[in-house]
DNA sequence: ACATTTTTATACTAACTGGTATTTTAAAAT
DNA sequence: ATTTTAAAATACCAGTTAGTATAAAAATGT
């Protein structure tokens, strides 16, 4: 909605672009975790001085969050496609399930994941869109569940705010895993089957 | 086995108490997490000089090994205690699901599991330690699988080996979301119902 | 041409980190 | 009493951190 853009006015042209130090600085808190990365470092590896990065993004709470909402767009836009997908109840689990658990773009990991379980060392701005991200997650699955329940594709005793619930935090424990090498697939399928309605 | 007394020599004698160094750091590890307290931190709250705590522990590493050592000795023992327990299997698993997710020592979560997601910024020792303890506990429910297998207990389509890990995962998980402020009592015994034999 | 505006680059600060060299102190052995 | 041993206290070191003051550079407006 609001451009980036702001019309070339009088000064010296601006040649920092923003958005690639968003990039770098969201892989290297994703791969190499949140707190593992200084600044200096992050402006070393974007190629540009540290003055211009603290007049974008103000200071080092302003760049983690730039880093996450730029993740977050990205990957939860995924599970957002996934679940206004036109398939099955089951299926879009599994597409889930697959999604953290086997996608190779979560070989390392989730950054969510990273900057919860750093969430002590973050500024006030990150933590509260780590908070804002994890509603918003669980919403997703809410939401999720509460379509399987409509249909009748998921008749359980399982309440859905449980449901989702267990979802996120399972998805989580995934993802968590993946980020100290673990393969967690038979694990979230063993975690997930109590999702499965009753062979009925 | 080893004693730790070494008779009173010559010198100056000795007042620091290494238990209590060792306590000190082991609780500011636990509750505000172990990339969170410096060695002058710990040496201030222990009200010891610095050099002393390094002639003690040699260096960071060796306190937070150190710290770690002393907090498996007490939990993991407790696990092992109820594993060894005369009490029917399903028992068992209520008891240990009930100390990680209820008892009030870790309302704050786990020491181990918050130094494993710490690893990368831990000392060799350390890191060696968190691998040791981490397939300690792995074999310790491990035998607790077999047991019930062997008894008839537990008898559904699951391996042990896989059980255990999963078993293991789900403590891990329920730790980490009480370090996080939540209260992990529903999702865990959703999440262990899967190891619960069908109702036959 | 020259002043103005904005961004860039260099160099710096203050606080804190893990770790140590040095001096002082307290005991035992002679 | 004096020497010896070991521990303690103080003060220090080099490196790193987040953040900034200052000056140089590159554009536009007049």
């Amino acid at each position: 909605m609001s451009s980036e853009t702001k019309k070339p006015g009088r000064g010296r042209p601006k040649t920092l672009d923003k958005a690639h130090v968003t990039d770098v600085a969201m892989h290297a808190y994703w791969e190499e975790g949140p707190t593992e990365v200084s600044m200096n470092e992050i402006c070393a590896r974007a190629g540009v001085s540290k003055p211009s990065v603290y007049r974008e993004f103000g200071n080092d709470d302003g760049l983690a969050y730039a880093a996450l909402e730029s993740y977050a767009a990205s990957v939860l836009g995924k599970i957002l496609a996934i679940i206004a997908d036109d398939d099955i109840f089951p299926n879009k689990i599994s597409k889930i399930a697959y999604l953290s658990a086997e996608e190779e773009v979560h070989e390392n990991g989730c950054l969510f994941v990273k900057m919860r379980a750093a969430k002590a060392k973050m500024g006030p701005k990150t933590k509260a869109l780590i908070d804002q991200i994890e509603s918003m997650a669980i919403d997703a699955f809410t939401g999720l569940l509460t379509q399987g329940r409509a249909t009748g594709e998921w008749n359980n005793s399982i309440s859905v705010e449980l449901g989702a619930r267990y979802l996120h935090a399972q998805i989580g424990l995934a993802l968590d895993q993946r980020a100290r090498g673990q393969d967690p697939k038979a694990l979230l399928d063993l975690a997930l089957s109590v999702l499965s309605p009753p062979k009925a």
